[in-house]
DNA sequence: GCAAAAGTGTTCAATGTACACCCATGC
DNA sequence: GCATGGGTGTACATTGAACACTTTTGC
């Protein structure tokens, strides 16, 4: 664990330095995927990490994670949720540095893949969560920890929107819950459970292209999803 | 909010700190209550708050957290989570200081209410959660988080039996459940339900004093409930 | 014997699960 | 006309919710 980084001791004499990092989720052809940066710096200069930065002392942590995201994507109207504060001495080599790992669900067409600062990182890139790359510090166990939570709260919500372009069909929401809970779900159950939620609105368009009969198209009432938030998110 | 401090110009060269605070629950006289300290130091000198510390460069977290829970209390076994980490610029006075969150919940019969550290507490004091006096900082905020949080947990595993005597009774199983969910439950749905998950065992004693019918001594059987921690804590 | 808390089952509604065939289209 | 994915309903099991009376004890 922590890439075998032998134990060192600590004076009591410094501060901690605390980051905040983002594991950006979203489906791109067929996978899930999270966006990994490579680092151009010491240490693990030339690993994939997930994006993150220091927290400035003006900004709370939600902002941070955010401009952390902005960075990166071209968001609006994120789901972005505080994970969980990964704090082992051994985390980070030589210097004690907490992280405040938070997670975000996003469309895959709302991100422009760039490297926005070359100083700290030399590529981006989205990584299926199936094989991933070695990865610095604990970014793995992070990761790990974010598709856990992504499926605990999609069982409770249909967070998978967050994930999916504005109009879809039944069948690509379907396979966006099958991609994160890793599991096939039943076709007719799952449509039942869906169009009896209430949170789908037809949009009488359908899918033209391909050579199969054409799906329609639903997209999410947000009206009736806030309604509900109180009860989804308690 | 954040006791109406004002807002305040920060440079960015300082480093945060970082500490843990605990909330600690316990049962005690049919009541849902937290463990407060006051403070005998600026800032919030005399105000009530709930235990906490700065985070040493070596110790973890959790480890973090279990040290400060140790000085208020006996510990053993103890049900431990971290929480969620607060990091508003202005919780704090004058300083940017981020807080790990954790809670607790454990027996009343576990606790030595004393004071360890004069120089940072000048009382140690139960309050039940329904009338919390004023609070240092943001601690209503973590307090009343807590309790959602318990809730949540509550109504997946039955982590209640850790703020209970090694032996109870059904009913007090059940007011315990009742006090954290903040509504009265049914008395057979309640007992079927608890009895039919086979995480109790029968003592085969009884309450003697009273002037009421003997009530049946039950235990919570650690084993097939450590066989369960895959299905209750995922 | 009475006050006070312990203990006990059945019915109904809602929800989740298993399962197989026809439909519309492009080629 | 056929290959491909879209679309549909019923039966059963499990779970949660409502609800009232008898039992045991101390006084």
């Amino acid at each position: 664990m922590y890439n075998g980084l032998m134990a060192r001791t600590f004076t009591e004499t410094k501060t901690h330095e605390v980051t905040v990092d983002v594991v950006i989720l979203t489906i791109h052809n067929g996978k899930l995927k999270v966006l990994l940066v490579k680092r151009a710096n010491e240490p693990f200069r030339g690993k994939w990490s997930i994006p993150g930065g220091f927290i400035r002392l003006s900004e709370n942590l939600d902002d941070a994670a955010l401009r952390v995201l902005k960075e990166k994507t071209s968001v609006q109207n994120i789901y972005l949720e505080q994970l969980y504060t990964f704090g082992d001495p051994l985390r980070y080599p030589n210097t004690r540095v907490i992280t405040c790992a938070y997670f975000a669900l996003l469309r895959a067409e709302d991100i422009k893949l760039e490297v926005a600062n070359k100083d700290e990182v030399s590529e981006v890139q989205w990584h299926s969560v199936e094989k991933l790359p070695p990865l610095a510090f604990d970014h793995k166990e992070i990761i790990e920890y974010s598709l856990k939570r992504t499926r605990e709260r999609l069982e409770l919500c249909p967070i998978a929107f967050q994930l999916l372009p504005k109009k879809f069909t039944l069948t690509e929401l379907q396979q966006s819950y099958e991609l994160i809970l890793k599991k096939t779900l039943d076709k007719r159950n799952f449509r039942k459970k869906m169009l009896s939620s209430n949170i789908l609105v037809e949009t009488n368009e359908s899918t033209k292209q391909g050579s199969k009969r054409p799906a329609a198209l639903y997209s999410f009432d947000t009206i009736t999803l806030d309604s509900k938030r109180g009860h989804f998110f308690s």
